[in-house]
DNA sequence: GCCATTCACGAAAACGGTTTCGTGTTGATA
DNA sequence: TATCAACACGAAACCGTTTTCGTGAATGGC
């Protein structure tokens, strides 16, 4: 058990101060060539370091940042997550994870756990809870305290912060077209249900696509399963009574049992119905037949935050009066695989 | 842009000294009612919050646990995490992460960037880079520090140090054993190359389990896959040339992809094989048809992890010259589903 | 009216660094 | 020999807390 040593350790053994010590360590020009080399020999020796905390407090930055999550065994926020940490790294900066749960509550707490000097910045997407309560005074305390923040994927437009954001939108008709350049002409969409998040916007370019390309839209055709795990009957009892030859669905988990659904009463995939899900997950690769997907590219996405953020937090004057912000789109492409015809 | 507000500040703007401000704010019985409820009342409405950093220094407590993985898009580690941070946070924990990428270099930089004071105590799983050069060094500096260490899932023999780990073993005898006494009686074994990992103590629960119901070990039944990502190629060919009526997989990709091959050949799972695999992730539950798998318990090994730290870290007497460390074992179970028969 | 408590508060050290601003010594210069 | 700059270093403030100890004033008992 050999404790940690301090500048004021050898300063005490080597006879000096501890500003000498200091700046010997730091090279100092101010030093002469005999201490400096005396001062460095013995801190190796010693293998000493200097104290992260003191050296936050000393200069209010810490040099980590805070990231807070609905949840982490999801797959695009863990690429986003390792994004994040990728690049927060490579800068230097550490990383400390929270997650909401989906939960308003949480969120608000883990935010003020953290606001207190713990970190230099923010980088977070809003729980299901608070874009529900429509509740964004949490992070509005924090900007308004000077902590960067960047939002990402589940952002509002309530809070002046910067932003990275999918076009979930243009995603959506993308895929669709794409059915319907391929022939299809009933096609299904199977999303969530919730006014605000990221489903509107992909529902919004499945529309738009039907009326461009002339389709009628027929809400019989569109599936909103509530937010919970047992939603199979659900989704089981519509792909029954329901004649189709495409679904775009919000995810790729409901892309995969919308696959198995169909299976089951006969209809062959890609032949008889193309399928096409969000989320380039491991689903989407080792399904049977695997899944042409929405690419999100959750890694891009999490480095751009923290690009984002890291830029902000080492900004000349982070307290300008009113800060340009930005808002990086980041673009979602299709992959295709066997689930639809190419 | 409201600064955040200091105790000298409040002393200032009410006139008494910062140590009767930190006092009130504490409810002490050496202030009088009169002025802890003024300060109390000014500290509430500036909303006064201490700084995390300050207080860190001081009680060289920083109540944040950091936790090196080796990968975060990996459904086992992803559930391990959510359980380090759900009992953290309970406990008033914070969690820094870092992804060592498997590489032996990174882990070691993570470790000193943290050791340094931001964190009381370290959880993590040993990157294959390490283990494969055995050089545990940066670890053994960091208990020899006094620092709390929890090694989980990838641990190794050479550091003492509380321990969670999974009964692999058995787990894998179980699921042999549970394919044999449905009449299985030529198994195969996909696993992964390296002599260090888990896959190998599978292994060893494969061969038992056939030893100790009598039938007969062959080499050409086991299939070892390279550590890369295009190794489906190797495994197709595999079941092409064998004749089989049962396959463990070390994890649940495999399974997936073993089912496939399996199909492609006309063979019917579980009619004509049964396919048993580890990690019970996404996609043991979507697979078609789903799969038997022997489910690891990741959050649970996760609080247990975070437990045996916060304990560690919260003893009475950190620097005990004899220390008694524990050795958790999280039991695996098997999740039966489709692709065995029950 | 004097002394001993109790009360209510402040001064200061400490945590481990960084940094500004002296200051004593040296050597060169006039 | 007096003056001055350069040199090498130390004292002290500071970051924002906590906590120990000291102290002046009010109170009580006699």
């Amino acid at each position: 058990m050999k404790r940690k040593i301090t500048l004021k350790d050898i300063a005490r053994e080597l006879d000096v101060s501890i500003s000498t010590v200091s700046k010997a360590l730091k090279n100092s020009e101010e030093i002469s060539r005999d201490t400096k080399e005396k001062v460095q020999a013995f801190a190796k020796l010693y293998n000493y370091r200097p104290n992260n905390i003191a050296i936050s407090l000393k200069n209010k930055r810490t040099k980590n940042i805070g990231v807070i999550i609905p949840d982490i065994v999801h797959h695009f926020f863990t690429t986003v997550f390792r994004g994040i940490e990728k690049f927060a790294n490579a800068r230097g900066y550490n990383v400390i994870v929270c997650i909401s749960d989906e939960s308003f509550d949480k969120e608000v707490i883990n935010m003020e756990m953290l606001a207190n000097g713990s970190i230099d910045g923010f980088i977070m997407a809003l729980s299901a809870g608070t874009q529900l309560k429509n509740d964004y005074n949490h992070l509005r305390e924090v900007t308004d305290q000077g902590i960067p923040l960047v939002l990402f994927d589940r952002v509002t437009d309530e809070i002046a912060c910067d932003k990275v954001v999918i076009n979930d939108t243009e995603a959506a008709y993308m895929a669709v077209e794409k059915m319907i350049k391929d022939g299809r002409k009933r096609i299904a969409l199977v999303t969530t249900e919730g006014h605000f998040n990221v489903s509107v916007k992909r529902a919004e370019g499945y529309y738009k696509a039907l009326k461009d390309h002339k389709l009628p839209v027929d809400e019989d055709l569109v599936l909103t399963l509530p937010n919970t795990y047992d939603n199979e009957g659900i989704s089981k009892a519509f792909f029954e009574k329901i004649d189709i030859d495409g679904v775009l669905c919000v995810n790729e988990i409901y892309a995969v049992r919308s696959i198995r659904h169909l299976q089951d009463q006969g209809k062959k995939v890609p032949e008889d119905v193309a399928v096409i899900g969000f989320t380039d997950g491991i689903l989407s690769k080792l399904a049977n037949p695997s899944l042409t997907s929405v690419a999100q590219h959750g890694e891009r996405m999490g480095e751009m935050a923290a690009q984002l953020l890291i830029e902000r937090i080492e900004a000349e004057n982070p307290y300008e009066k009113d800060p340009v912000y930005r808002t990086e789109v980041i673009k979602a492409s299709i992959v295709e695989r066997e689930s639809t015809n190419n």
